[in-house]
DNA sequence: GCCAACGTTGGC
DNA sequence: GCCAACGTTGGC
């Protein structure tokens, strides 16, 4: 059986939740998400979607990919039940770091989600837009 | 630190 | 159910 995986972008603020924060913990819970898009996003996340790990406010660029460990449970964070954590695994770090700057730049990323709805701290990738920022980071 | 964008809340 | 006020996010 073959599994199709997806790909998104999760945002973090490096001074609260580093890349190197990710990588020192082995496997980290995404919660703390009280967004109704962002939560639709992670429902939709399965075991093994590749995620892209993006610093938001300090140095505003994507430096890593990490891996769903452990898809859609309820956020341990959260007393209502209504919002959703997902577990992450860092895969590895990006050869050159992609800055937001980029990828304003770049015409083939100017559909991603991270630009137009650039609040949102999970966003989708597509398939197409994952293999560009790749060549882009060199790797 | 400022401010624009935009999601959420609550009064009616 | 509309919409104004408010709060939060995140780039600069």
């Amino acid at each position: 059986m073959t599994k199709i995986n997806s790909y998104w972008l999760m945002k973090s603020e490096p001074d609260v939740y580093s890349w190197d924060d990710l990588v020192a913990e082995g496997e980290g819970t995404w919660d703390g998400v009280r967004n109704y898009t962002a939560r639709l996003n992670l429902r939709a996340m399965q075991v093994g979607d590749e995620v892209f790990f993006y610093h938001s406010n300090i140095g505003v660029e994507i430096v890593g990919i990490a891996v769903i460990s452990q898809e859609g449970f309820q956020d341990p964070t959260d007393e209502t039940g209504r919002w959703t954590s997902v577990k992450v695994k860092p895969v590895r770090k990006l050869k050159r770091p992609v800055t937001l700057k980029e990828i304003k730049a770049d015409p083939a990323l100017a559909e991603m989600e991270l630009l137009t709805k650039f609040r949102l701290s999970v966003s989708k990738v597509t398939e197409a837009e994952w293999n560009h920022v790749l060549a882009l980071a060199g790797g």
